[in-house]
DNA sequence: CGTTGTTTTGCAACCGCTTGCACGGCTTAT
DNA sequence: ATAAGCCGTGCAAGCGGTTGCAAAACAACG
């Protein structure tokens, strides 16, 4: 590997000379930039960035962080889609991304906060926030930038994020079911632990609680993101006898495929006698049987944003902080429709 | 930022001493050792990776390159699961994982040889090699360590690669639908431009031919992955009247679903009249109805196998080489049955 | 108690690139 | 012709670690 003496002695010139050069200083007349030019691609010499970083102290990388990566978590439409709308903001600024992945105990989110500590990237981008490890104040101790995809605790609002809004969509999706007639409406989470749980858990109450309608605790449940947990929550609801839900509201789309899978099995017919809505709007939600209705999230757009927003501070070499609200839309299709008649 | 000097200080020891606590370097007395860890922890000092790296000629990073990202590629299910694959193994070893994505523009793949001529990571993990691109001999004059996860052309059967054996599961794929009854068998491969492709097409060939039956070239099309490209397919097969093809294999669950959508439109029934087969084993071929026949292929195995050597040739300073076959497995559900009767 | 052997620690030279400062050469104004 | 100003380049001190070698400290032995 030639390094930039190497390329300084054969264009006969000092090593800063060549640095300039690949740095795309202006100082350094036309002449001598060719021979170095020349030189370094004789030699094959390619400036090394780890380096660069050290001397520059900024590396242009960002690591993109998991806090909490599930069961099947890679092949949900989180990640990838936050990885498409990052990937596309890096490549455009030439940044590098690092990926941190944890399987959220707390000795790897330790890890985690490591890679930045260690000034490996220059910022942050933090996926899934969870309640019971306290990342946010970490980060801010390490005086790291970073933003959230997704809201923090209440108690972190000035912290930079880009949120989906969680709280008012899930709201607008009970609406909707309302809209149509349903009064005992099921809400499935994911996991309790995760924060978004709570925000539509809220989103929920609200809903219903403006229409006077106050739910049975049987009607929410926590089905994991997995099929099967989407199936245990109608069978337990379905205990409730003529109380049990009319319509479903599931936190994703795999979970809404259980939950119909489930009551199908029980010749319940969907939408005419039970409606189900999903979260995600995933390639399974358009192919399902009957096309599920589903509340499409735009977590690219949401992590191109944050790419972006962290980019931008960095370069600035200030702390991220505004924060984001991005629009969901609920994706229509065949799962859900009007209540049954009432008995 | 404290640096192991300020900690040296404040243990009273030379910034060496710290230097060896912290690589875990065994001549170091106990006491010292507590003192100096003493000073770190009240300094919070962490070690920098980026000086370590360059001292040490080494970064401890792998770099995932994705030389060719299709249109929905991170979505579909080959990405997330090599990412699985491979998070779990760098974990387990302590690298970290660069991402270098690139949509297969020339030069965008040139920058994805930079990333590891420039010393940042010390091996690559290379995906969906295209046969338009010679990467393969660029990563080869870089002299870096690397793996292809998927096969070389024949030009470079030497390199290191971990491979699902595609021709022959393909082989497979079609026999099982001759051992049906099939006569006249489809097959919608993705991009013809990649080398997968151009295998899973062999293992057809191969196939028919060994059963004594020549293709007709209207048989074989390519859908990019997309569902509509499956629709398509079947919308020219299906003009071939009576020699429209009685089975379907896709290289993708995305546009056997396509195609099983357009069949359908025509009122044809799956699996009585027409048979279809899928890849991936992707959640839609699971959730699809009829329920999708598919090519389980384990990808995060073969990332998994594949960093691991990967990892392991890079500790041992060596350049990997060992080919690995990895088996693929038929999910069998409902798309596909006997042949219909000839008329 | 001196000698030898074994730890443990310090010293200083790197790793490869950046950058503030100084200096030489050249242009322009006086 | 000389001073002032600018441009292009060289010099050297970093950036924050690592590591071979040597010196110091300590233990064991005769």
């Amino acid at each position: 590997m030639p390094t930039i003496r190497d390329v300084a002695e054969k264009a006969g010139v000092h090593p800063s000379t060549v640095s300039r050069v690949f740095s795309g200083k202006p100082t350094i007349s036309n002449t001598t930039r060719q021979r170095v030019l020349a030189a370094a691609d004789e030699l094959g010499f390619q400036p090394n960035a780890i380096a660069r970083s050290l001397s520059m102290q900024c590396t242009h990388t960002i690591a993109i962080a998991v806090s909490h990566a599930f069961q099947g978590y890679f092949e949900d439409v989180f990640f990838p889609q936050v990885m498409q709308g990052l990937l596309e903001v890096t490549s455009k600024y030439g940044f590098r991304v690092l990926v941190a992945g944890s399987n959220g105990h707390a000795d790897e989110i330790t890890q985690l906060l490591d890679i930045v500590g260690s000034r490996q990237a220059d910022g942050i981008v933090m996926l899934s926030n969870r309640l019971d490890v306290d990342l946010i104040s970490a980060l801010q101790n390490q005086a790291t930038p970073f933003v959230l995809i997704g809201r923090p605790d209440p108690s972190h609002e000035a912290c930079a994020w880009v949120d989906s809004s969680d709280t008012m969509y899930t709201e607008q999706v009970i609406n909707y079911l309302l809209g149509m007639g349903h009064q005992r409406i099921a809400y499935v989470g994911g996991d309790p632990d995760v924060l978004v749980s709570k925000e539509r858990l809220h989103g929920y109450q609200i809903a219903l609680q403006k229409a006077g309608i106050s739910p049975l605790p049987e009607w929410v449940d926590y089905g994991f993101f997995v099929e099967d947990g989407g199936r245990q929550a109608v069978r337990r609801m379905s205990r409730l006898g003529e109380l049990a839900p009319t319509a479903y509201y599931a936190a994703n789309d795999l979970m809404a495929i259980g939950i119909m899978r489930s009551l199908q099995e029980q010749n319940l017919r969907i939408p005419e006698d039970v409606s189900v809505v999903g979260t995600n709007d995933s390639l399974l939600a358009a192919y399902a049987s009957p096309a599920l209705t589903s509340l499409y999230v735009p977590y690219s757009v949401m992590a191109a944003k944050a790419t972006s927003l962290l980019i931008q501070s960095i370069l600035a070499e200030e702390m991220p902080s505004s924060q984001t609200t991005i629009p969901c839309n609920l994706v229509i299709r065949a799962s859900a429709g009007p209540a049954p008649a009432a008995l």
